[in-house]
DNA sequence: GTCTATATTGAGATAGAC
DNA sequence: GTCTATCTCAATATAGAC
Protein backbone atom coordinates (compact mmCIF):
# COMPACT_ATOMS: atom_id res chain seq x y z
CA UNK A 1 0.00 0.00 0.00
CA UNK A 2 2.80 2.34 0.66
CA UNK A 3 4.96 4.21 -1.93
CA UNK A 4 7.28 2.74 -3.33
CA UNK A 5 9.05 5.95 -3.44
CA UNK A 6 8.66 6.46 0.72
CA UNK A 7 8.23 9.93 0.21
CA UNK A 8 7.52 12.40 2.32
CA UNK A 9 4.12 13.58 3.18
CA UNK A 10 2.29 15.92 5.43
CA UNK A 11 0.02 12.94 6.30
CA UNK A 12 1.81 9.37 6.41
CA UNK A 13 0.43 7.62 3.49
CA UNK A 14 -2.97 6.44 3.15
CA UNK A 15 -4.18 8.12 6.56
CA UNK A 16 -6.36 10.21 4.63
CA UNK A 17 -7.46 7.54 2.59
CA UNK A 18 -8.61 5.78 5.49
CA UNK A 19 -9.96 8.77 7.13
CA UNK A 20 -12.23 9.29 3.80
CA UNK A 21 -13.36 5.27 3.71
CA UNK A 22 -14.39 5.23 7.44
CA UNK A 23 -16.18 8.96 7.22
CA UNK A 24 -18.15 8.32 3.73
CA UNK A 25 -19.15 4.73 5.67
CA UNK A 26 -20.63 6.24 8.52
CA UNK A 27 -22.48 9.37 6.37
CA UNK A 28 -23.78 6.50 3.60
CA UNK A 29 -25.47 4.65 6.56
CA UNK A 30 -26.77 7.66 7.65
CA UNK A 31 -28.43 9.51 4.68
CA UNK A 32 -28.21 6.93 2.13
CA UNK A 33 -25.87 7.17 -1.20
CA UNK A 34 -27.51 10.13 -2.40
CA UNK A 35 -27.57 12.11 0.92
CA UNK A 36 -24.20 12.03 1.83
CA UNK A 37 -22.46 15.13 0.11
CA UNK A 38 -19.09 15.01 -0.74
CA UNK A 39 -18.66 18.05 1.45
CA UNK A 40 -19.85 16.20 4.33
CA UNK A 41 -17.48 13.37 3.51
CA UNK A 42 -14.06 15.19 3.67
CA UNK A 43 -15.74 17.23 6.39
CA UNK A 44 -16.10 14.48 8.38
CA UNK A 45 -12.69 13.00 7.33
CA UNK A 46 -11.21 16.11 8.04
CA UNK A 47 -9.34 16.78 4.31
CA UNK A 48 -10.53 18.58 1.47
CA UNK A 49 -12.17 17.88 -1.70
CA UNK A 50 -9.19 16.90 -3.87
CA UNK A 51 -7.81 14.75 -1.55
CA UNK A 52 -11.20 12.53 -1.93
CA UNK A 53 -10.84 13.03 -5.57
CA UNK A 54 -6.98 12.05 -5.75
CA UNK A 55 -7.27 9.01 -3.82
CA UNK A 56 -10.91 8.07 -5.31
CA UNK A 57 -11.79 9.77 -8.42
CA UNK A 58 -15.09 10.51 -7.55
CA UNK A 59 -18.05 9.71 -5.05
CA UNK A 60 -18.98 6.66 -7.06
CA UNK A 61 -15.11 6.01 -6.53
CA UNK A 62 -15.07 5.78 -2.80
CA UNK A 63 -18.06 3.76 -3.05
CA UNK A 64 -17.15 1.27 -4.97
CA UNK A 65 -13.99 1.00 -2.83
CA UNK A 66 -16.10 0.66 -0.10
CA UNK A 67 -17.83 -2.53 -1.49
CA UNK A 68 -15.17 -3.79 -3.29
CA UNK A 69 -13.62 -3.94 0.75
CA UNK A 70 -16.03 -5.95 1.83
CA UNK A 71 -16.55 -8.42 -1.18
CA UNK A 72 -12.98 -9.09 -2.02
CA UNK A 73 -12.74 -10.75 1.81
CA UNK A 74 -16.02 -12.69 0.87
CA UNK A 75 -14.82 -13.73 -2.05
CA UNK A 76 -11.26 -15.30 -0.22
CA UNK A 77 -13.81 -16.68 2.53
CA UNK A 78 -15.46 -18.59 -0.12
CA UNK A 79 -12.64 -19.74 -2.40
CA UNK A 80 -10.71 -20.99 1.04
CA UNK A 81 -13.55 -23.06 1.98
CA UNK A 82 -13.11 -25.21 -1.01
CA UNK A 83 -9.68 -25.88 -0.28
CA UNK A 84 -10.10 -26.37 4.06
CA UNK A 85 -10.79 -30.43 4.97
CA UNK A 86 -12.66 -31.48 7.48
CA UNK A 87 -16.29 -32.76 8.07
CA UNK A 88 -18.55 -31.10 6.20
CA UNK A 89 -20.20 -29.81 9.11
CA UNK A 90 -17.20 -28.34 10.74
CA UNK A 91 -16.50 -26.69 6.79
CA UNK A 92 -19.98 -25.50 6.61
CA UNK A 93 -19.40 -24.03 10.58
CA UNK A 94 -16.08 -22.47 9.78
CA UNK A 95 -17.53 -20.88 6.18
CA UNK A 96 -20.81 -19.55 8.45
CA UNK A 97 -18.45 -18.47 11.41
CA UNK A 98 -16.18 -16.45 9.25
CA UNK A 99 -19.15 -14.76 6.81
CA UNK A 100 -20.56 -14.10 9.82
CA UNK A 101 -17.32 -12.80 11.41
CA UNK A 102 -16.50 -10.85 8.53
CA UNK A 103 -19.50 -9.30 8.48
CA UNK A 104 -19.84 -7.93 12.58
CA UNK A 105 -16.57 -6.34 11.84
CA UNK A 106 -17.78 -4.22 8.95
CA UNK A 107 -21.50 -4.35 10.04
CA UNK A 108 -21.28 -0.42 9.19
CA UNK A 109 -20.83 -1.44 5.70
CA UNK A 110 -22.76 -4.03 5.45
CA UNK A 111 -25.34 -1.22 6.33
CA UNK A 112 -25.00 0.25 3.53
CA UNK A 113 -24.79 -2.67 1.39
CA UNK A 114 -28.63 -3.44 2.79
CA UNK A 115 -29.62 0.22 2.35
CA UNK A 116 -29.00 0.24 -1.41
CA UNK A 117 -30.27 -3.93 -1.73
CA UNK A 118 -33.41 -2.90 -0.26
CA UNK A 119 -33.50 0.77 -0.49
CA UNK A 120 -34.88 2.68 -3.15
CA UNK A 121 -32.77 3.67 -5.77
CA UNK A 122 -29.63 6.30 -4.82
CA UNK A 123 -28.18 6.76 -7.83
CA UNK A 124 -25.22 4.29 -6.79
CA UNK A 125 -23.12 2.53 -9.15
CA UNK A 126 -24.46 -1.02 -9.54
CA UNK A 127 -23.44 -3.74 -7.98
CA UNK A 128 -24.37 -7.31 -8.22
CA UNK A 129 -25.87 -8.55 -4.53
CA UNK A 130 -27.60 -11.32 -5.94
CA UNK A 131 -24.16 -12.39 -7.54
CA UNK A 132 -22.70 -12.88 -4.43
CA UNK A 133 -25.41 -14.22 -2.90
CA UNK A 134 -25.81 -16.70 -5.09
CA UNK A 135 -22.22 -17.76 -4.77
CA UNK A 136 -22.41 -18.40 -1.62
CA UNK A 137 -25.56 -20.56 -1.72
CA UNK A 138 -23.52 -22.66 -4.35
CA UNK A 139 -20.63 -23.23 -1.80
CA UNK A 140 -23.16 -24.21 0.58
CA UNK A 141 -24.96 -26.49 -1.36
CA UNK A 142 -21.40 -27.68 -2.89
CA UNK A 143 -21.15 -28.60 0.78
CA UNK A 144 -24.31 -30.32 1.56
CA UNK A 145 -23.76 -32.08 -1.02
CA UNK A 146 -20.64 -33.66 0.21
CA UNK A 147 -21.69 -34.10 3.22
CA UNK A 148 -24.66 -35.96 2.03
CA UNK A 149 -22.08 -38.36 0.03
CA UNK A 150 -19.73 -38.96 2.85
CA UNK A 151 -22.79 -40.29 4.66
CA UNK A 152 -22.48 -37.87 7.35
CA UNK A 153 -25.80 -36.14 6.36
CA UNK A 154 -28.70 -37.96 4.95
CA UNK A 155 -30.06 -38.13 2.00
CA UNK A 156 -33.11 -35.26 1.34
CA UNK A 157 -33.58 -32.57 -0.67
CA UNK A 158 -30.25 -30.13 -1.31
CA UNK A 159 -31.64 -27.03 -1.09
CA UNK A 160 -33.61 -27.42 1.76
CA UNK A 161 -30.90 -28.05 3.46
CA UNK A 162 -28.92 -25.67 2.04
CA UNK A 163 -32.01 -22.90 2.83
CA UNK A 164 -31.83 -24.25 6.34
CA UNK A 165 -28.03 -23.44 6.86
CA UNK A 166 -28.36 -20.17 4.89
CA UNK A 167 -31.32 -18.80 7.54
CA UNK A 168 -29.50 -19.48 10.22
CA UNK A 169 -26.62 -17.77 8.99
CA UNK A 170 -28.99 -14.83 7.90
CA UNK A 171 -31.41 -14.12 11.02
CA UNK A 172 -27.86 -13.88 12.88
CA UNK A 173 -26.75 -10.70 10.51
CA UNK A 174 -29.96 -9.43 10.72
CA UNK A 175 -30.80 -9.63 14.36
CA UNK A 176 -27.14 -7.41 14.35
CA UNK A 177 -28.22 -5.15 12.35
CA UNK A 178 -32.09 -4.81 13.67
CA UNK A 179 -31.38 -5.31 17.23
CA UNK A 180 -27.98 -5.26 18.57
CA UNK A 181 -29.10 -5.48 22.08
CA UNK A 182 -30.49 -9.06 21.87
CA UNK A 183 -28.96 -10.06 18.69
CA UNK A 184 -26.92 -13.49 18.08
CA UNK A 185 -23.39 -14.09 18.70
CA UNK A 186 -21.16 -16.28 17.37
CA UNK A 187 -21.66 -19.07 19.76
CA UNK A 188 -25.40 -18.80 19.35
CA UNK A 189 -25.00 -19.23 15.33
CA UNK A 190 -22.63 -22.12 16.30
CA UNK A 191 -25.66 -23.53 18.23
CA UNK A 192 -28.52 -22.68 15.80
CA UNK A 193 -26.03 -24.63 13.16
CA UNK A 194 -25.77 -27.33 15.36
CA UNK A 195 -29.30 -27.80 15.70
CA UNK A 196 -29.48 -27.85 11.72
CA UNK A 197 -26.87 -30.52 11.60
CA UNK A 198 -29.37 -32.80 14.09
CA UNK A 199 -31.93 -32.11 10.85
CA UNK A 200 -30.42 -33.21 8.59
CA UNK A 201 -28.33 -35.76 9.56
CA UNK A 202 -28.39 -39.62 8.32
CA UNK A 203 -31.60 -41.39 9.74
CA UNK A 204 -30.03 -43.66 12.05
CA UNK A 205 -27.32 -41.01 13.38
CA UNK A 206 -28.30 -38.73 15.50
CA UNK A 207 -25.60 -37.87 17.87
CA UNK A 208 -27.15 -36.83 21.10
CA UNK A 209 -27.65 -32.81 21.95
CA UNK A 210 -24.53 -30.67 22.54
CA UNK A 211 -22.05 -33.74 21.86
CA UNK A 212 -19.84 -31.22 20.48
CA UNK A 213 -20.70 -27.76 21.00
CA UNK A 214 -17.64 -26.27 19.89
CA UNK A 215 -17.46 -24.00 17.21
CA UNK A 216 -13.96 -24.21 15.49
CA UNK A 217 -14.74 -27.78 14.80
CA UNK A 218 -14.42 -31.27 16.71
CA UNK A 219 -11.04 -32.58 15.66
CA UNK A 220 -8.28 -30.83 14.31
CA UNK B 1 -64.73 4.00 6.35
CA UNK B 2 -67.55 6.25 5.22
CA UNK B 3 -69.56 4.36 3.26
CA UNK B 4 -71.83 6.92 3.59
CA UNK B 5 -71.75 10.17 0.50
CA UNK B 6 -71.37 12.87 1.97
CA UNK B 7 -69.48 14.18 -0.69
CA UNK B 8 -69.87 13.70 -4.78
CA UNK B 9 -67.92 10.71 -5.58
CA UNK B 10 -67.39 9.58 -9.64
CA UNK B 11 -66.77 6.27 -9.01
CA UNK B 12 -67.96 3.81 -6.77
CA UNK B 13 -67.19 3.71 -3.27
CA UNK B 14 -63.54 1.97 -2.62
CA UNK B 15 -62.60 1.77 -6.08
CA UNK B 16 -60.58 4.72 -6.56
CA UNK B 17 -59.50 4.27 -3.05
CA UNK B 18 -58.14 0.88 -3.64
CA UNK B 19 -56.35 2.07 -6.82
CA UNK B 20 -54.61 4.71 -5.29
CA UNK B 21 -53.17 2.33 -2.58
CA UNK B 22 -52.03 0.10 -5.33
CA UNK B 23 -50.40 2.91 -7.40
CA UNK B 24 -48.78 4.39 -4.56
CA UNK B 25 -47.23 0.91 -2.94
CA UNK B 26 -45.72 0.60 -7.21
CA UNK B 27 -44.59 4.05 -6.87
CA UNK B 28 -42.82 3.92 -3.21
CA UNK B 29 -41.38 0.46 -4.00
CA UNK B 30 -40.13 2.22 -7.58
CA UNK B 31 -38.72 5.33 -6.09
CA UNK B 32 -39.38 5.19 -3.11
CA UNK B 33 -41.51 7.25 -0.72
CA UNK B 34 -39.71 10.74 -0.52
CA UNK B 35 -39.18 10.13 -4.40
CA UNK B 36 -43.16 9.55 -5.30
CA UNK B 37 -44.48 12.56 -5.67
CA UNK B 38 -48.36 12.98 -5.08
CA UNK B 39 -49.10 14.19 -8.64
CA UNK B 40 -47.56 10.47 -9.87
CA UNK B 41 -49.27 8.50 -7.34
CA UNK B 42 -52.84 10.11 -8.40
CA UNK B 43 -52.00 9.84 -11.57
CA UNK B 44 -50.85 6.46 -11.97
CA UNK B 45 -54.56 5.70 -10.36
CA UNK B 46 -56.19 7.98 -12.79
CA UNK B 47 -57.83 10.15 -10.08
CA UNK B 48 -57.44 13.74 -9.24
CA UNK B 49 -55.13 15.18 -5.96
CA UNK B 50 -58.13 15.81 -4.18
CA UNK B 51 -59.35 12.29 -4.43
CA UNK B 52 -56.40 11.39 -2.49
CA UNK B 53 -57.12 13.96 0.13
CA UNK B 54 -60.52 13.01 0.90
CA UNK B 55 -59.30 9.15 1.24
CA UNK B 56 -56.40 9.43 2.86
CA UNK B 57 -55.54 13.37 4.00
CA UNK B 58 -52.09 13.19 2.26
CA UNK B 59 -49.47 11.27 1.71
CA UNK B 60 -48.20 10.38 5.12
CA UNK B 61 -51.97 9.39 5.43
CA UNK B 62 -52.01 6.63 2.24
CA UNK B 63 -48.44 5.54 3.04
CA UNK B 64 -49.63 4.59 7.10
CA UNK B 65 -52.63 2.89 5.64
CA UNK B 66 -50.56 0.96 3.10
CA UNK B 67 -48.57 -0.13 6.46
CA UNK B 68 -51.44 -0.55 8.99
CA UNK B 69 -53.04 -3.02 5.81
CA UNK B 70 -50.27 -5.28 6.28
CA UNK B 71 -49.62 -5.04 9.83
CA UNK B 72 -53.48 -4.99 11.48
CA UNK B 73 -53.34 -8.79 9.41
CA UNK B 74 -49.96 -9.80 10.83
CA UNK B 75 -51.82 -9.00 14.32
CA UNK B 76 -54.82 -11.09 13.57
CA UNK B 77 -52.48 -14.16 13.07
CA UNK B 78 -50.53 -13.89 16.23
CA UNK B 79 -53.17 -13.73 18.14
CA UNK B 80 -54.85 -16.62 16.23
CA UNK B 81 -51.44 -18.73 16.58
CA UNK B 82 -51.78 -18.30 20.67
CA UNK B 83 -55.75 -19.90 20.59
CA UNK B 84 -55.12 -22.65 18.10
CA UNK B 85 -54.55 -26.06 19.26
CA UNK B 86 -52.32 -28.52 18.25
CA UNK B 87 -49.22 -30.06 18.95
CA UNK B 88 -46.51 -27.26 18.91
CA UNK B 89 -44.47 -27.96 15.76
CA UNK B 90 -47.69 -27.66 13.89
CA UNK B 91 -48.52 -24.81 15.44
CA UNK B 92 -45.61 -23.09 14.39
CA UNK B 93 -45.72 -24.50 10.85
CA UNK B 94 -49.29 -23.10 10.68
CA UNK B 95 -47.77 -19.72 12.22
CA UNK B 96 -44.90 -19.58 9.49
CA UNK B 97 -47.00 -20.31 6.68
CA UNK B 98 -49.42 -17.91 7.16
CA UNK B 99 -47.11 -15.64 7.72
CA UNK B 100 -45.33 -16.47 4.45
CA UNK B 101 -48.59 -16.69 3.11
CA UNK B 102 -49.67 -12.87 3.90
CA UNK B 103 -46.03 -11.55 2.98
CA UNK B 104 -46.51 -13.55 -0.58
CA UNK B 105 -50.09 -11.70 -0.86
CA UNK B 106 -48.69 -8.05 -0.19
CA UNK B 107 -44.80 -9.20 -1.17
CA UNK B 108 -45.07 -5.34 -3.05
CA UNK B 109 -45.86 -3.87 0.19
CA UNK B 110 -43.37 -5.58 1.87
CA UNK B 111 -40.47 -4.71 -0.47
CA UNK B 112 -41.73 -1.39 0.71
CA UNK B 113 -41.45 -1.82 4.40
CA UNK B 114 -37.62 -3.60 3.76
CA UNK B 115 -36.98 -0.14 1.41
CA UNK B 116 -38.06 2.26 4.51
CA UNK B 117 -36.17 -0.50 7.27
CA UNK B 118 -32.99 -1.13 5.72
CA UNK B 119 -32.96 1.84 3.34
CA UNK B 120 -32.12 5.83 4.00
CA UNK B 121 -34.18 7.92 6.21
CA UNK B 122 -37.09 9.61 3.12
CA UNK B 123 -39.43 11.54 5.99
CA UNK B 124 -41.68 8.22 5.96
CA UNK B 125 -43.53 8.64 9.23
CA UNK B 126 -42.21 6.46 11.98
CA UNK B 127 -43.30 2.71 11.63
CA UNK B 128 -42.14 0.98 14.59
CA UNK B 129 -40.98 -1.82 12.72
CA UNK B 130 -39.05 -3.92 15.67
CA UNK B 131 -41.87 -3.97 17.57
CA UNK B 132 -43.47 -6.14 15.31
CA UNK B 133 -40.19 -8.34 14.86
CA UNK B 134 -40.23 -8.93 18.68
CA UNK B 135 -44.07 -9.85 19.07
CA UNK B 136 -43.03 -12.47 16.06
CA UNK B 137 -40.46 -13.74 18.00
CA UNK B 138 -42.24 -13.80 21.63
CA UNK B 139 -44.73 -16.03 19.97
CA UNK B 140 -42.59 -18.41 18.07
CA UNK B 141 -40.40 -18.68 21.72
CA UNK B 142 -44.01 -19.18 23.53
CA UNK B 143 -44.50 -22.29 20.94
CA UNK B 144 -40.80 -23.31 21.41
CA UNK B 145 -41.44 -23.47 25.52
CA UNK B 146 -44.65 -25.35 25.24
CA UNK B 147 -43.13 -27.91 22.90
CA UNK B 148 -40.64 -28.57 25.33
CA UNK B 149 -42.85 -28.54 28.39
CA UNK B 150 -44.65 -31.30 26.65
CA UNK B 151 -41.87 -33.67 25.53
CA UNK B 152 -42.60 -33.08 21.68
CA UNK B 153 -39.05 -30.39 21.75
CA UNK B 154 -35.85 -31.48 23.69
CA UNK B 155 -34.33 -29.34 26.35
CA UNK B 156 -32.17 -26.62 25.18
CA UNK B 157 -31.60 -23.00 24.46
CA UNK B 158 -35.00 -21.88 23.95
CA UNK B 159 -33.85 -18.55 21.76
CA UNK B 160 -31.33 -21.12 19.79
CA UNK B 161 -34.67 -22.96 18.36
CA UNK B 162 -36.65 -19.66 17.57
CA UNK B 163 -33.81 -18.30 15.82
CA UNK B 164 -33.71 -21.65 13.84
CA UNK B 165 -37.41 -20.88 13.26
CA UNK B 166 -37.65 -17.56 12.38
CA UNK B 167 -34.23 -18.40 9.91
CA UNK B 168 -36.19 -20.55 8.25
CA UNK B 169 -39.37 -18.08 7.74
CA UNK B 170 -36.79 -15.43 7.03
CA UNK B 171 -34.66 -17.00 4.13
CA UNK B 172 -37.75 -17.98 2.55
CA UNK B 173 -39.28 -14.04 2.06
CA UNK B 174 -36.21 -12.85 1.75
CA UNK B 175 -35.25 -15.36 -1.09
CA UNK B 176 -38.92 -14.30 -2.95
CA UNK B 177 -38.07 -10.34 -2.46
CA UNK B 178 -34.16 -11.07 -4.17
CA UNK B 179 -34.57 -14.09 -6.58
CA UNK B 180 -38.59 -14.57 -7.60
CA UNK B 181 -37.05 -17.32 -10.11
CA UNK B 182 -35.16 -19.62 -7.11
CA UNK B 183 -36.72 -19.27 -4.53
CA UNK B 184 -38.70 -20.79 -1.62
CA UNK B 185 -41.94 -21.77 -1.38
CA UNK B 186 -44.79 -22.87 0.77
CA UNK B 187 -43.80 -26.28 0.73
CA UNK B 188 -39.71 -25.46 0.52
CA UNK B 189 -41.05 -23.45 4.20
CA UNK B 190 -42.37 -26.82 5.76
CA UNK B 191 -39.78 -28.74 4.34
CA UNK B 192 -36.97 -26.36 6.14
CA UNK B 193 -39.23 -26.37 9.27
CA UNK B 194 -39.37 -30.13 9.39
CA UNK B 195 -35.52 -30.24 9.57
CA UNK B 196 -35.27 -27.90 12.41
CA UNK B 197 -38.20 -29.91 14.20
CA UNK B 198 -35.78 -33.08 13.71
CA UNK B 199 -32.93 -30.96 15.27
CA UNK B 200 -34.32 -29.64 18.07
CA UNK B 201 -36.51 -33.31 18.75
CA UNK B 202 -35.71 -34.71 22.09
CA UNK B 203 -32.45 -36.71 21.95
CA UNK B 204 -34.22 -40.34 21.93
CA UNK B 205 -37.74 -39.58 19.93
CA UNK B 206 -37.56 -38.87 16.25
CA UNK B 207 -40.26 -37.11 15.10
CA UNK B 208 -42.91 -38.92 13.00
CA UNK B 209 -43.20 -36.95 9.99
CA UNK B 210 -39.76 -35.78 10.30
CA UNK B 211 -38.33 -38.84 9.70
CA UNK B 212 -38.29 -38.46 5.66
CA UNK B 213 -36.55 -34.95 5.38
CA UNK B 214 -36.80 -35.85 1.34
CA UNK B 215 -38.67 -32.87 -0.53
CA UNK B 216 -40.18 -34.09 -3.94
CA UNK B 217 -37.18 -32.14 -5.16
CA UNK B 218 -34.86 -34.48 -4.42
CA UNK B 219 -31.25 -34.40 -4.89
CA UNK B 220 -30.66 -31.20 -7.93
C1' DG C 1 -54.23 31.82 -10.58
C1' DT C 2 -50.95 29.81 -13.80
C1' DC C 3 -47.13 29.87 -16.36
C1' DT C 4 -42.51 30.89 -17.83
C1' DA C 5 -38.11 33.14 -17.58
C1' DT C 6 -34.58 34.20 -14.68
C1' DA C 7 -31.93 34.08 -10.24
C1' DT C 8 -30.02 31.36 -6.65
C1' DT C 9 -28.44 27.64 -4.54
C1' DG C 10 -25.84 23.64 -3.76
C1' DA C 11 -24.26 19.53 -5.81
C1' DG C 12 -20.01 17.09 -7.96
C1' DA C 13 -15.75 17.94 -10.04
C1' DT C 14 -11.21 20.28 -11.49
C1' DA C 15 -6.85 23.35 -12.12
C1' DG C 16 -2.80 24.82 -10.60
C1' DA C 17 0.09 26.54 -6.63
C1' DC C 18 2.79 24.77 -2.86
C1' DG D 1 -0.51 14.93 -1.13
C1' DT D 2 -2.80 18.76 -0.02
C1' DC D 3 -4.54 23.18 -0.52
C1' DT D 4 -7.24 27.53 -2.44
C1' DA D 5 -10.07 28.90 -5.72
C1' DT D 6 -13.04 28.03 -9.30
C1' DC D 7 -16.12 25.63 -12.77
C1' DT D 8 -20.29 23.23 -14.60
C1' DC D 9 -24.67 21.80 -14.06
C1' DA D 10 -29.16 20.64 -12.40
C1' DA D 11 -32.76 21.43 -9.26
C1' DT D 12 -35.24 24.80 -6.90
C1' DA D 13 -37.12 29.22 -5.92
C1' DT D 14 -38.81 33.43 -7.29
C1' DA D 15 -40.62 37.22 -9.97
C1' DG D 16 -43.17 39.17 -13.21
C1' DA D 17 -46.08 38.59 -17.45
C1' DC D 18 -50.33 36.78 -18.91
Amino acid sequence: MATAKGKKTRVSDGVARERLLKSATLLFTRKGYAGATVREIVAAAGVTKPVLYYYFRNKEGIYLELMRGGFSRFDSLLEESLSVRGSAADRLTRLCTQVFSLFLDHIDVARVMYAIYYGPPQGAPFIDFDAYHRNLQDVVRGLVREGIRKGEFGKGNVDDMMWAILGALNVAMESRLCQPGDAVDQDGLGRVLKIIYRGIAPAGKRDPRGSDVRGKGGRK
